[in-house]
DNA sequence: ATAAATTATAATGTATACAAAATAATCAGA
DNA sequence: TCTGATTATTTTGTATACATTATAATTTAT
């Protein structure tokens, strides 16, 4: 799955960072000391520091200059923006992907949706939410749009450091899978403006589970100061 | 206006940078040579890789292991993407707007607009250009969305990439101008849906004269293979 | 003379060394 | 003991040195 092939170490450093960010191994708010992560991964700083550079333009690491960095923490007013601007855009994919779609594409689609539908019923939350993410992945191919790829794939970074238990969360696991449903008749029947809507109350639903779980863990670690 | 204060060198670095592209002195598909511009700048080749690199995720600047780095040279499709994608934000920046925006904030927005008649009547591109970024700026800003205003800021460096002589093409500059008009209106109505969509309209016209502009002066240079 | 192959040069990527700033630790005074 | 200031240590930022890859220049063979 997030397996980009590293040409240089600065870029193996950013795909095992991100890795470690989202497994956890790195909590949120938490400080990434440069030379202890250069010692761990058996490298020298100068690619730690350029895959922190990266990573801080993605939004998932906060760079103070001559103190260091750190994990993003957003707060809850961000995840909403984020989840907002977020249901706004794959809302346009789903659209344009409804719009341009041809038959061969459905039927990549179903076949999804169904493994979907498999790991749903099996439970298997980690295998549907990889799933699921594929799913996504898709339509926004199928829009067409190489910018709107690119701009979604990068706010998907941030989210994805939240995915943990989004899916333990009351009948959140059900919900996921009926909106999916929903989706997947919208872009059968060849309906833009349906296919965005769902789609956006996908994501903002996605966004209150979030939300609320995300909640109670508030005052784990608040050290940043003014950027 | 573009005064981000440096507190770092590579910070300086990034922002000349920035300056030295959309001026034009690095032309777009331009290789950029480390070590010419560490020598012009009077710094080390380490911030200067350290700004490339935060260049490259903005998307200004392509980055080509062992190969160095090019200013991004857009093909009209990914142009057109990029305005599709805009013309969605800030759509919904203007409905959020509409919706949100108080007496005070219309009172700015209008002495902004009045800025731009003046600048419109007296034919001065240059500041009507610049004006025009802080109505931009302004009702992004009123969209009381963080996230959306940072990635809009995101694609924006791109875009003025290729501000220059877009007001000169045909009738661009009144039709512009009027479009503004429409904005304005829409949002002293609080119309969300008719902001939304002028706006978007806005951004579809821009990219059409800007498309047409770009379309001759192709043929430049090609040097960028397979990432 | 042209084309392929080899060598030489230059550029990028990485590691180390040094400088500047922030944090930790020590010490003096109350 | 606690507070404040000063010093020491650690960490980040920058510069330089070295390694690796790509580009060029040269050589050799046809």
């Amino acid at each position: 799955m997030q397996k980009i092939e590293a040409k240089t170490l600065h870029m193996e450093v950013t795909s095992r960072l991100r890795g470690m960010i989202r497994s956890g191994e790195l909590s949120r708010g938490q400080k990434i000391d440069e030379k202890h992560l250069s010692e761990l991964m058996g490298v020298s700083r100068t690619p730690v520091r350029e895959a922190l550079r990266v990573l801080h333009s993605e939004g998932v690491v906060d760079l103070i200059p001559y103190r260091g960095a750190y994990v993003t923490q957003p707060s809850i007013e961000e995840i909403r923006d984020l989840f907002d601007v977020m249901g706004v855009l794959e809302g346009t994919c789903a659209k344009l992907a409804a719009l341009r779609m041809a038959e061969e594409d459905l039927k990549k689609i179903h076949t999804l949706h169904r493994s979907l539908e498999r790991h749903f019923l099996r439970r298997d939350h980690e295998a549907y939410l990889e799933t699921n993410h594929y799913v996504h992945l898709m339509i926004q191919e199928l829009s067409g749009n190489k910018v709107l790829n690119d701009v979604l794939n990068g706010l998907r970074q941030k989210v994805l450091l939240y995915r943990h238990r989004q899916l333990y969360y009351k009948d959140r696991f059900e919900k996921s899978m009926q909106e999916h449903r929903l989706i997947l008749e919208a872009l059968q029947e060849c309906n833009p403006s349906l296919a965005e809507e769902v789609m956006k109350k996908h994501l903002s639903n996605q966004c209150e589970a979030l939300v609320d779980l995300y909640s109670p863990e508030q005052g784990e670690a608040d050290h940043q100061r003014a950027a």
